[in-house]
DNA sequence: CCGTATCCGATCAGATACTG
DNA sequence: CAGTATCTGATCGGATACGG
């Protein structure tokens, strides 16, 4: 893949990976474990309430609602009011939000492939390095 | 696309994502924005010096030290130690470190395509909120 | 049901100083 | 050059209590 930097014979003399900052930035708005959690939540069951989502991931209220109000800030997911009693709060993905779902599933999907080997892998380093 | 958790009719009725406790471990391991900018930048340059890296990602010693120690741990980089004088160590992606590559540059490219669109959501939510 | 407010411990992450 | 050690502030994140 390319990310869109320069590449050449200046390789390795520019001072800092313009791209890296660039990305540095995104991920520090919906990088965080419970941005990608909801969205990938959000893109496999398309709309959920409040508790579901909060059942679904195990997370506190607390995080949740700053995580939806950042996602929801950052137009990636759509919040829909319903002024009931007791009051409903439905939660699906914007266009934005759904675009974000390829690049987030292909992580969670190396994530559930790989979890073993990095225990393998782990469990081999500490015992190099204990001996 | 499919984590491979179960879908039908108890949808809904899970206590908890089964995927997404797993895939909350592994980005516990892997998911942190100096790890995932590591790997991207190892991924374009091949093979990196330790201040290569620190220049190129704009990181301190101590963090870079920290995650590129967490990384070689988990088997995604290899670490080649030159007893020269200065000392040389030269830092690359192992096999499993390139697997990861396609999902995490897919979150790469997808974030430098979509900053802006970020930044005008949010200045849009912003102003429906303050007014 | 859907949040917000507060408190508090745990972890993150930079700055600085030091070693082989 | 390639780290480690220590200190310190910032942020994360759960628990609890409360309100619309």
């Amino acid at each position: 893949m390319n990310l869109g930097h320069t590449k050449g014979t200046d390789m390795l003399e520019s001072k800092e990976c313009p791209d890296c900052k660039r990305i540095n930035e995104v991920l520090t708005r919906v990088g965080d474990r419970w941005s990608l959690l909801v969205i990938i939540s959000l893109s496999e069951y398309g709309t959920l309430r409040f508790n579901e989502l909060k059942r679904n991931l195990g997370i506190s209220q607390r995080m949740l609602s700053l995580t939806l109000k950042k996602l929801e800030r950052d137009g990636l997911v759509h919040r829909t009011y319903h002024p009931t009693i007791p009051p409903k709060v439905e939660y699906k993905l914007t266009q934005m939000g759904k675009s974000f779902r390829e690049p987030v599933s292909a992580i969670g999907s190396w994530a559930l492939d790989n979890l073993i080997k990095i225990d393998k892998a782990r469990e081999k380093y500490d015992v190099t390095v204990g001996s």
